[in-house]
DNA sequence: GAATTTCTGTACCGACCGCTATATAAATGC
DNA sequence: GCATTTATATAGCGGTCGGTACAGAAATTC
């Protein structure tokens, strides 16, 4: 799995940096989502020309299934905050929080790629973005069953609830301070369930 | 506005109920939201051709409005929990649970119409979804504004966003009970925001 | 050098998209 | 009857979709 490195393949090299083609589609399906760009406009934006995409990736599926990897380790400090000597409401608020800031800063693009990729109409696409929601959804369970076991399936499937309408609300214009507070208030139900500082 | 009934007109009557008509496009909007039925589906289910569809509706767009209008109408029980007279907070628990219970439900279609249309890449029935989603969303400020003025718009966002958030976890397949209960436990934040029995 | 392998650009495929031109069918007004 | 008006069915518009056949270019191995 690690032969990333450059080995001396035979044959006429890449013209372009794979990572730097995965970089501008990202930016163009977490703008515009999955269904909502298309091969030739990739392909544009990655300066290369279809055929060369599909030699590199295989597919639109699967370049945007490298692509929510990607997303997956860059978004990764937001679960770094899950760790496991953390006070388990406050970490789970703190997560809410910066889920809010992170999903209504325009300086990138808009909302969790991979929650909104988990809605749409194509059915490769939506298997694997919810199968990345799944997959944090349960990191959570697993956090919160450090101290509460009969609560963490509960409590994840909130967790991954509220995020799901806080990057829908982001997306639809919410600012960023309005987000933080809803955020917060549903930090609430966290402190009412978990209780203050367990 | 009222010239709905069968008044003689000249001409070759439509060959098929209007009303009906647009029940089977609900049908097909709300399974698979406004991209993902083609104007052929559309009009096969409805059981007319493409340039009947045209001549009594419009455009797809048109279409797809006339049954957000739709939907609204027939969703109303909802909103209808939102009576002056009712407790706040226990009104707004029993519309997060009833939306929840509504959603869920598979013997029609899954998650909410308009909090999914709102989410779409399309131009048009995007604004007409989020145009809808903002007026339910003044519903609920104005209700909450009638005892909790200060704290009315927060609580509207958190209930829209919610409801978002309820709504996607639906059709990704959660089961109705685990949805309930998430949407139980959404509703402690709204106790703790406004009080019980207030 | 030649043969092989791999990538790249051009140009295009069939399928589907929303939509409509055209002609015909079925009603009304006179 | 006849003209007018409206709705229908057939067939097809230009455009975009994801994906590719093909030939040439650039690297390797021998």
């Amino acid at each position: 799995m690690l032969d990333t490195e450059k080995i001396k393949r035979r044959g006429r090299p890449r013209g372009f940096d794979r990572d730097e083609a995965l970089e501008k589609a990202q930016t163009l399906f977490h703008a515009h989502g999955y269904e909502g760009v298309g091969v030739a406009a990739l392909a544009e934006a990655m300066g290369i020309n279809p055929p060369s995409l599909y030699a590199a990736f295989g597919s639109k599926a699967a370049l945007y299934d490298e692509v929510l990897a990607r997303y997956g380790q860059s978004a990764l400090p937001v679960m770094g905050l899950l760790t496991p000597d953390a006070d388990t409401a406050e970490a789970l608020k703190a997560l809410l929080r910066e889920a809010a800031r992170l999903y209504a800063d325009d300086s990138q693009a808009i909302g969790c790629m991979v929650l909104e990729g988990a809605r749409g109409t194509d059915a490769d696409a939506t298997r694997c973005a919810q199968s990345r929601k799944a997959a944090a959804r349960q990191q959570i369970a697993d956090f919160v069953a450090l101290r509460h076991p009969d609560k963490a399936d509960l409590v994840a499937d909130y967790m991954v609830m509220l995020m799901s309408g806080l990057s829908a609300d982001a997306r639809a214009g919410t600012p960023p301070d309005r987000l933080g507070a809803v955020a917060d208030m549903g930090g609430l139900a966290i402190e009412a369930m978990l209780g203050g500082r367990t």
